[in-house]
DNA sequence: CAGTTAGGACTGACTGGTCGGTACTAATTC
DNA sequence: GAATTAGTACCGACCAGTCAGTCCTAACTG
């Protein structure tokens, strides 16, 4: 059933991730995933509604399949957690052959100056994203992994943001080197003394 | 002299890092600087050429005004010169009323994916940016205001990452908080043991 | 000095094409 | 019979870019 939906949401994702949502037009999403206008327009009321409805979609099955399986692994050591989290982001990225940036930050840069509606979305989820590193920082603290000298949520916010920045520059060098050097610093920085 | 063209490079550059290249249309910039369609093209050969020209002229300024002013300010302790450069990265960002995000970042992402001028020019710049952190790096490993145990290169590559990563983060919450919080704790964590 | 030439700065009207979105009819599917 | 898909013509606004021609000043020429 809806099918047509299905495949708009299928060709819009990826669309919207390689060029931008607003580099991005109505009719390449429709020659993409060969369904007409009048169909698109049935399903959804606006281009702005699709990209919101992707957005979430995205950060729902990214919670629930990346971050709960690795920052949330709980068979895992904190530390474990964490570096199985950035090579999960590193396949991401090496998947494709030419890097595309993050769905998120992309986003975030492109829709946060214009369009408060995708601003609050990405914000709350960069938040709760967040708060789901400091969960696993905060155990690597009491168990030893980590260094304890600094406050959790301080590192976290840390940690997601050179993971922004970090593939941003995967993105602009064409090469995966700021992510995996990155993080490996990261991890010796964070390393208990 | 060039009354117009100093007009448009000032309304563009503006336009530019509020909107973004793309979202900036010629007829904006035109309403902006008040000068008409066909003086434009007089003298701009394109769109493209503008945001060339305006990304260079960025890049110049930035290296003169805050990169050799800060992080190459010999007069200042290796750990006082980056203190020196996240506070003028923070007073940059404090006062626009709503972030903007940095620049080169914002134009890195929007534009890395579909433009190969742009995208190596601001490869290129963000390499010289990195190795003129660098060398402040260094220099702080030999005094001893940085912990010595890391190759500079690779913290320097993650002060910079992190940094477009807690600009980028400013613009999205709208809150300072990330860039402050963020340049402290990387402070904290390169002091020497 | 008068007449000509050159060239940079500038103009308004215009082009072909794309944008997101609408209107409406008709067929197909569950 | 209600939901879905298809088709297609259309809209006004906007897009980057072009054009022939004007204005003004300064240098050259007789």
């Amino acid at each position: 059933m809806n099918k047509s939906k299905e495949r708009i949401l299928a060709s819009a994702k990826e669309l919207f991730h390689e060029y931008g949502f607003q580099q991005t037009s109505v009719d390449e999403i429709l020659k993409k995933s060969g369904v007409t206008k009048s169909n698109f327009y049935y399903h959804f009321k606006s281009k702005e509604e699709l990209g919101l409805i992707i957005l979430q979609r995205f950060i729902t099955l990214y919670e629930s399949d990346v971050l709960i399986k690795t920052l949330g692994n709980k068979s895992l050591s904190p530390s474990g957690r964490l570096v199985e989290f950035y090579n999960s982001v590193k396949t991401f990225h090496i998947n494709l052959e030419n890097p595309r940036g993050c769905p998120f930050g992309n986003m975030a840069i492109e829709m946060s100056g214009s369009n408060e509606n995708f601003r609050e979305k990405l914000s709350a989820f960069f938040n709760s994203w967040e708060k789901i590193i400091e969960e696993c920082i905060n155990e690597g603290m009491s168990t030893g992994d980590f260094r304890g000298d600094l406050p959790p949520g301080v590192v976290a916010q840390l940690i997601l943001s050179h993971l922004e920045g970090a593939i941003m520059m995967v993105k602009t060098h064409r090469s995966l080197e700021p992510l995996s050097s990155g993080s490996e610093t990261i991890m010796r920085l964070l390393k208990a003394a």
